[in-house]
DNA sequence: TGCAATTAGTTTCATTTGTAACTATACTGT
DNA sequence: ACAGTATAGTTACAAATGAAACTAATTGCA
């Protein structure tokens, strides 16, 4: 049958060329960190949070990440079994949590810092000094609009 | 505990802001056609790129899409049952499939090709002639040395 | 006050996903 | 020809995920 191609080409698509190479990054990426300290993708956001910004719930993690609030849990609950975490509840409401790195976590969190920011220049490597600042631009404009559309 | 930053700024780590982006992206496109078509991503994949090139094998619909064969597999099948896709085998290789949209799956692609295209404008339009042009090009040079980083 | 509605977080359950094992076919070198 | 290896695709199993139900605490307002 002969049919006149309605024009979508793939490998020229926008969402998916982004998730091609979002998907790469963040698998290249999570190799660092799952193989050496055994995090998983959800476990390791939830430390780079808590180790800019000690003292988040569970509920304000959810929104600095992005993530639902099933995995978030389910990471905090781990963490607090490998002794990466320490968790109080608020004196005014003692639903919220209030969370921390432990010591360890905090060594453990140190130690992938390095290596986040050095897969980071890895990366940008690959751009000039004005692409790079031109990526930053167009994703902070997508991520404005992004969430609506 | 009094303890320096080590430096990480979530917000601003590209994996992490990529990452951001492009779930925003594909969550949104992804609602349009499974609600109104009940595909899964998988299967709008298959379907796509199959719409594109019609008559490859199971394997270059991955190598294409960059999806595991098992995925790929499971989407052909499901694609199959739904009576969107027609197979054959080789007569060369008995192993290898040949794959083609059927007359519904046709149809129903050339109904969400429009869909996409028009998601991809509404997209871009957040910016300037310009500035797209800047994200294919940053885009190109992320995707070749996404690979190995 | 007290009762309905909200919110933080957890658990349950069904679905999705990936790794590894498996089947069937084809290729390679002797 | 045939034993060993490689490849296409599927299946089985285990882990990750998300939607919805649930628990416990808080708020609001009649």
């Amino acid at each position: 049958m002969t049919r006149q191609n309605p024009g979508l080409n793939l490998k020229e698509f926008l969402p998916y060329r982004l998730s091609i190479v979002t998907n790469r990054v963040s698998a290249s990426f999570a190799r660092l960190y799952s193989e050496k300290f055994n995090l998983s993708i959800p476990e390791w956001r939830v430390m780079a949070v808590l180790g800019q910004q000690p003292g988040l719930s569970a509920d304000e993690v959810c929104s600095e990440t992005e993530m639902d609030k099933v995995p978030v849990s389910r990471a905090v609950t781990k963490l607090l079994d490998k002794g990466l975490l320490d968790r109080d509840f608020s004196g005014d409401d003692r639903r919220r949590s209030i969370l921390h790195l432990s010591e360890a976590g905090y060594g453990m969190y140190a130690q992938i810092v390095p290596l986040a920011l050095s897969y980071e220049e890895e990366l940008k490597a690959v751009l000039t000094a004005d692409e790079q600042l031109q990526l930053e631009k167009l994703l902070d404009k997508l991520s404005l609009e992004g969430g609506q559309i």
